[in-house]
DNA sequence: GTTCCAATTGGAA
DNA sequence: GTTCCAATTGGAA
């Protein structure tokens, strides 16, 4: 008979043996202590790593680096706040947008999605017909524009392990708690639904980011 | 480095060892051979397998004897098989409805919930404050009013496995879809919401339903 | 190729 | 003690 230490060993092993290539997702941060569940909780968390500099291995490459750029700039004000998140938007406004209030910069051509500051192109806005679509494929395609596939396949909406497959599924780190938030309560408000479902609609997003990649790299794979 | 198949092996035996003395539900009849996906065509199947007498594996003892009686009585008339489905509920009635028809018997003191004949007692039905009462939780009373919490603690909602334990968890059988599909249709007219909110809310009653019960056989153990 | 579904889990609320 | 939550999965739609 073997002790349960020894069976969770050799799970592990049948885990990484089975799943290593694609699903253990290597950052270092530690796990949160307390799970984050208010999403209030978890942007002031968020910024909270801001603060500490330590939240690099929570974005793409090209994020983490326009970051740290405009840490430099960082003040404890409200308005530079926002202003600094306006910038961890991808694109080519990123630096001009530096020298301008958001009041200014984004009102023509970008919709301000949420109160954390996140907007969307106006132009790729107005093609959401929200009326025709279900807030599902909503939630799709509002992540689709503020995050790459990449970032959709490798990130959970809170970080937090699988509680069916502790200490056997990597933890994967936590997709941007602002652009997240601010998706969720814009799609919350304009179908006037609780946000526990848009937060399923995201998790089953996520989940299939992750599975449409895996299916990619096992095609590339066999050929 | 093990093969595949033995570390299988030893996954299942880490379940058993595990968790054999509580999750593992056995049953005779076969997994579907085909996903049960709309609730018409597993109602088809629940009757279907009425039909065979074969379906005592899907009740509780009480209820397998029960049945057993009213399978002598049953013809194939529409009439005699409503008849025959108020017969499954529980409660002194059973008897006394046996010679008289539906309507007769349960418009006064029973309210029928959905077009499978599954009626509550009026009393009971007139304690749900559904004005007050998130749609989560009517489901929650219904199901507690049509079964027992050892059928709740122990079957699933379509009787597939979970596919994240497959070869894992033992499956479960398939709580009656006549009575569930009567439940579900009715908390979704009442509620006016999408069925498949309604099919959440009992997947998660279930599954509450089953830790309760692990509770208090840890409880039980430790005393 | 994309979207949706339901069983399982531990822990938060 | 009860209810709700989100990550994971394979497969259906």
């Amino acid at each position: 008979m073997m002790s349960a230490m020894e069976i969770d060993k050799v799970l592990n092993v049948h885990n990484s043996a089975k799943k290593d290539s694609f699903d253990t997702v290597h950052h270092v941060d530690e796990p949160p202590k307390k799970a984050v569940n208010t999403y209030q909780e978890s942007k002031m968390t968020f910024k909270g790593e801001l603060e500490k500099r330590e939240f690099s291995t929570l974005l793409t490459p090209s994020e983490s680096m326009c970051s740290v750029l405009d840490i430099k700039e960082q003040t404890e004000t409200a308005e530079e706040n926002l202003c600094f998140k306006h910038k961890l938007k991808r694109g080519a406004s990123t630096l001009k947008s530096a020298s301008m209030t958001p009041s200014e910069s984004f009102e023509d051509n970008e919709v301000l999605l949420g109160t954390g500051g996140t907007t969307v192109p106006r132009s790729e806005y107005e093609k959401l017909d929200f009326d025709k679509m279900k807030y599902t494929i909503a939630v799709r395609r509002l992540l689709n524009l503020k995050f790459t596939k990449e970032e959709l396949a490798t990130h959970s909406q809170t970080g937090r392990e699988s509680p069916a497959f502790i200490g056997v599924k990597a933890r994967k780190p936590q997709l941007d708690p602002v652009r997240v938030g601010d998706i969720r309560l814009h799609v919350a408000q304009k179908y006037n639904i609780d946000t526990s479902f848009v937060n399923n609609a995201i998790t089953v997003a996520l989940a299939d980011a992750r599975k449409s990649k895996k299916r990619k790299i096992k095609k590339n794979d066999s050929d």
